[in-house]
RNA sequence: GCCGGAGUGGCGGAAUUGGCAGACGCGCACGACUCAAAAUCGUGUUCCCUCGGGAAUGUGGGUUCGAUUCCCACCUUCGGCACCA
């Protein structure tokens, strides 16, 4: 009997390997134009402090795909970074009161301590920090080059602002019913502020086209709905006045059916419409709703309220004058801010004129619908049907309607058909200190001067007052704040914002292609053969921020001639997320977090990498299991022993031989699938399933033959990408050469891999009922008379002939009786 | 209200194209090793049963020789949007 074999201890090997690989530079990508590139990414970590068992289920997956590329022949670039400025570290830094530049790089330090025992094969000299001059330098780069060509504007407007973090929320930081900050869950309120914006609504259409790109299609939905095209018309009417009313509509089909007008409280035709004898009301109104949180104004349960401001307005295509009101159901922030009303075919403007007593006129009647009249219908109509009272449309079907309209509006100079998003411009300005410093000075002489490209970056101050006072806390620092124009030279002021870190963000795909270039964000041979990113992997929850930003920041930077393409990355897988053993999300004031360094330290990285694949569907995840993850760390325990552990060669092996390499090659077949469909769970169980295989042909004799060397050479070279570790050191404990992350991914033999029997399950009238082994090809008369002769079936038929016989070849038989 | 994801044993999950439901793992039970335990190894494990079978993939229908898979109508749950004109 053999020497019994000393076990698998990870903590013996894994920091050794990891070492070793990175003392070698194993993963070192560089440009090498003999091969094809592969650029894999994973979102970039924020540098909260500790690295999470979530950053291990989103990272290591990633890692293992990458790794199967290179595997399969690929070049491959797989970075790591952080993405640096933001909040959290002014709060934190807030309550314990250091700097939020010491806490961030103090908590980098740290993570990237945790990120090394993942065993994943980030190349670290291409590591980018945002919060890095050397970054942010570029980051104030691009907002110049925006600014230059008009793709940076700066407007006085109301924003989204939490009263607790002292800032400017975009509104996606804004949360839940109650419509509370992201960060600390105070509900937001309004403010108006002058404020930087991008002119992302510029490419609302080019970001609806997904084409190019191999996107998860609930991100192509969340992204299309975010943007939210709706196309109609916008037509002018006039008030009395002769004051211009623009407004827009998807139906201008119903123009005949207006009966009245109605402004958002914030028009700026409110005042001047408002007649002296309602002035007084008009004006109550309009303060109460901007007192109003947008909560209330906007719960759709609540029922409609408006005042009339005593003004008409003229409806262009009939002159009729209809009266204008004012109501807070219409925003000034969608469409033009007013809105013509058509109670009969509109719901909300049939609550607002029943509620008020304005007429409803029908301009629309369905065909299956009795004649429609507006004094006594409960609800609106806004199904298409023949025009009715609508003057030259009168008769025209449903679906030439509002083909016909727009082209009258467009003879008649009123008004053309238009189209109108949901997504605003990116509003980018932060009353924060640790983010990236706007680079503005505001002259006197020469307004809003963009820092020269040469005086870049604009270095963030570090002694600061960076307590929250409800200012910017840059414009507290007076010799930072107070500046020469680089234009006329005379005394100016710096903008004291900082920048909205997903704009950060935006652009660290670039970053790593030469993190520390001196001239240009990136050095263009690195960016012409890496880009763009092939694989890019990630949580849906970034689907309407970082995603969509990134993208519009390609868009416009190819149209200026910076990056090439359209799209920054080409294929998007999402992760799911890991929650408490509870099934709740993880959070320290539930306590139910896992930490995943406890976890290495009990398992070891490999297990709890293999763990991360096998327990979960990546896309979807789960709970944390502290059961479930020993089966991993038994899996390479036993990889271990069955490997290493020397067992009996059988005299004749021949059978066991072509039954190892059948089962080897069709999990080869299979684990290969599973890789390029990111089905993780799948590649460790079909690796388990094939271990189980094997340690029953070496129980019965069929090891170390060469059948058996071929199956644990390519076995290792399978598990290779999900546990590098052990299988690093087995490959090494075999004689075989170093590395096994320098092998090539094993090569698929079809013959081996094939079944010279079938097992054709017998169903009778679709139920299973018995099962024969017949050779490979057998045709249909034999399979058939095979199943008809068997005991079984012969028992159910009893003697009845088979109506009908379904033969699926090497799969099914169904006789039916 | 609208849009999207998910519902399969005690649990995580599997099931190329419509073709053996429950692979693999956890847990549990029994057994081996041990003075004992841990670790490890082996066997069994959807449910019901009169041991012939029968039922079962959220619910109810439908298409089909055959449905976890396709169609229709619902239910539960998670996420997004929400007076968007």
């Amino acid at each position: 009997m053999a020497e019994p074999i000393e076990r698998y201890i990870p903590a013996n090997i894994e920091a050794k390997w990891q070492k070793k690989w990175e003392t070698d530079g194993l993963y070192h990508s560089d440009i090498d134009k003999s091969k094809k590139k592969y650029y894999a990414l994973t979102m970039l970590p924020y540098p909260s402090g500790n690295l999470h068992i979530g950053h291990w289920y989103a990272m290591t997956p990633s890692d293992a795909h990458a790794r199967f590329m290179r595997m399969q022949g690929y070049n491959v670039m797989f970075p790591m970074g952080f993405d640096a400025f933001g909040l959290p570290a002014e709060n934190a830094a807030i309550q314990r009161n250091i700097h939020p530049k010491e806490w961030t790089y103090d908590n980098i330090a740290n993570m990237r301590k945790q990120l090394r025992s993942m065993g994943a094969m980030f190349d670290w000299r291409r590591e980018a920090v945002s919060a890095d001059p050397e970054y942010y330098r570029w980051t104030q780069w691009f907002f110049v080059q925006l600014f230059k060509n008009d793709l940076a504007y700066r407007k006085m407007s109301p924003v989204d602002w939490c009263p607790k973090c002292n800032t400017t929320l975009a509104r996606e930081q804004v949360w839940g019913e109650d419509r509370h900050c992201e960060r600390c869950h105070t509900p937001v309120i309004k403010k108006d502020l002058n404020q930087w914006f991008f002119r992302i609504t510029k490419y609302a259409d080019e970001l609806l086209n997904f084409s190019t790109i191999d996107w998860p299609e609930p991100v192509r939905i969340l992204q299309t709905n975010w943007i939210g095209k709706s196309e109609g018309a916008s037509v002018v009417f006039k008030t009395e006045q002769g004051d211009p009313l623009e407004v827009f509509t998807t139906r201008p089909d119903t123009l005949w059916g207006v009966t009245f007008m109605v402004l958002a409280p914030e028009h700026p035709l409110v005042k001047k419409l408002t007649t002296p004898d309602n002035k007084a009301k008009v004006e109550a109104y309009v303060q109460e709703s901007v007192r109003q949180t947008e909560i209330q104004r906007e719960a759709t349960d609540k029922e409609k309220s408006g005042v009339f401001t005593g003004g008409y307005a003229i409806n262009p295509v009939n002159g009729e004058r209809v009266p204008v009101w004012v109501a807070d159901y219409v925003l000034m922030t969608y469409g033009t801010g007013a809105i013509m009303g058509v109670p009969a075919h509109d719901q909300r403007d049939f609550d607002f004129a029943r509620k008020f007593g304005l007429d409803v006129r029908v301009v629309i009647q369905p065909k299956d619908m009795e004649e429609l009249d507006g004094a006594s219908m409960a609800q609106a109509v806004p199904a298409e049907g023949t025009m009715v009272n609508s003057g030259p449309l009168t008769g025209t079907p449903g679906d030439e309607a509002i083909h016909k309209a727009i082209q009258l509006i467009e003879e008649k100079g009123v008004g053309k058909g238009a189209v109108t998003y949901r997504i605003r411009d990116w509003l980018i300005s932060r009353q924060r200190y640790w983010g990236a410093p706007i680079p503005v000075v505001f002259c006197p002489n020469c307004g809003a001067v963009p820092v020269p490209e040469d005086q870049l970056p604009v270095m963030l101050p570090d002694d600061v007052e960076w307590r929250p006072t409800g200012e910017s806390p840059l414009k507290l620092h007076p010799s930072w704040r107070f500046t020469k124009c680089p234009q006329c030279g005379g005394d100016a002021e710096r903008e004291t914002d900082t920048m909205d870190t997903f704009m950060c963000s935006s652009w660290y795909h670039l970053a790593y292609l030469s993190p520390k270039n001196p001239d240009w964000p990136f050095k263009q041979d690195e960016y012409d053969y890496w880009m763009p990113v092939d694989c890019y992997t990630g949580g849906v929850e970034h689907a309407t921020m970082h995603l969509i930003y990134t993208r519009f920041f390609h868009k416009a930077f190819r149209d200026l001639g910076v990056t090439k393409e359209a799209e920054p990355m080409l294929q998007l897988r999402n992760q799911g997320q890991i929650l408490g053993p509870d099934g709740q999300r993880m959070s320290k004031s539930r306590g139910n977090v896992i930490d995943p360094d406890e976890q290495v330290r009990l398992y070891g990285a490999d297990t709890v990498r293999s763990y991360l694949m096998f327990g979960y569907r990546w896309q979807v995840g789960g709970p944390w299991d502290p059961g479930n993850i020993q089966g991993s760390h038994r899996w390479l325990g036993r990889v271990w022993t069955i490997f290493l552990e020397e067992g009996k060669t059988a005299a004749d092996t021949t059978r066991l031989d072509r039954q190892l390499r059948r089962r080897v090659h069709q999990t080869l077949r299979s684990v290969t699938g599973d890789f390029e469909h990111f089905e993780f769970n799948t590649v460790v169980s079909g690796l388990m399933e094939l271990l189980n295989d094997m340690a029953e042909i070496k129980e019965n004799g069929g090891w170390n033959t060469s059948a058996w060397q071929e199956a644990v050479d390519i076995y290792l070279r399978m598990m290779a990408p999900v546990a590098p570790h052990i299988s690093e050191e087995l490959w090494a404990r075999l004689g075989k050469p170093y590395s096994i992350h320098l092998q090539p991914w094993p090569v698929y033999d079809e013959a081996a891999a094939a079944e010279d029997e079938i097992e054709l399950v017998i169903q009778v009238n679709g139920k299973m009922r018995d099962k024969i082994v017949l050779p490979v090809g057998v045709t249909e008369d034999i399979a058939r008379e095979a199943a008809l002769a068997r005991e079984a079936v012969q028992k159910i038929l009893a003697g009845r002939e088979p109506r009908k016989v379904i033969y699926v070849p090497g799969r099914l038989i169904n006789i039916v009786g």
